[in-house]
DNA sequence: ATAAATGCAAAGACTTTGCAGGTAC
DNA sequence: GTACCTGCAAAGTCTTTGCATTTAT
């Protein structure tokens, strides 16, 4: 689907449901669907106030919230300051962390997938989601020792 | 290895590096890497304070920290109240974690750790860990509904 | 008109830190 | 004796929440 298609769609979902389509939700949602990376909500904060410039952090925080409960994103936890965000693909994948600059890469795992739904049937488990993080040294950091 | 052995071997490891055994970091050490389960650190130090009444949070909060860095035990973040420690399998594993009831159950899957390898490979980075979390509703909890 | 969203500031939850006093060695 | 450790309280971080005000519809 196209990222614009996608935001369309999602914004049709969001009036259906009665949500109303402000300036800063608008600027919000667009930018974490958009993104290219995987934006910190202070990124994301930073990025739109310079159009929007009355946007709270807690306005930004509510709207992710929001974008979370509706699948539309995927929220990467990794214990380090602010979690991060991928509004690009928001099905599970595997990540790999730079733990020293903080690089952040998308993997690709197949049989991932199915792996884990066996592992879950095995114990009786219903998945709801899970995440696959490799932390290490990026290419870059290895070189600069 | 025996627990015990593990234990002493600690300890006479820490001894070498000049760390002082006092009755709080020994009553820790082996509440963590005895205790069964995926404790947190509050319970750690719940667990502890009858018989070493004088034990702060903050010490329970240091001496996890030393375990960490010295690879004993495997911490676990879950995103939720508190990370949870694993004295007993200090090497990744894969989790299955109950987002009802916070159950936590330790599995097993062969290949993982090459396929980590392989990515990381792949994209030239050098593995420090990793971590395969997986979300859902146990049995128990599905059967209530 | 009105239900929902915003912005602000305060509150929360967990963890770390600074420091004075205590203690293992 | 002394370097390390402890306990306390304060500070730090990220995130959520309460509430008065604004606003999309």
């Amino acid at each position: 689907m196209e990222n614009s298609d996608r935001l369309a769609a999602f914004l049709e979902r969001m009036k259906r449901k009665g949500k109303r389509l402000t300036p800063q939700r608008l600027a919000i949602v667009q930018a974490v669907l958009v993104h290219g990376g995987h934006p910190t909500v202070e990124q994301i904060h930073r990025q739109i106030l310079p159009a929007y410039p009355t946007t709270s952090l807690a306005t930004v925080y509510k709207t992710i919230s929001l974008l979370k409960e509706e699948g539309e994103i995927l929220e990467l936890e990794f214990g380090e300051r602010g979690n991060r965000y991928d509004g690009i693909r928001p099905k599970p994948h595997p990540h790999m962390v730079c733990t020293r600059c903080g690089t952040i890469l998308d993997l690709e795992l197949s049989g991932l997938e199915a792996d884990v739904a066996r592992l879950a049937r095995e114990v009786g488990f219903e998945v709801e989601s899970h995440r696959l993080d490799i932390f290490g040294i990026c290419p870059a950091c290895k070189q600069k020792g």
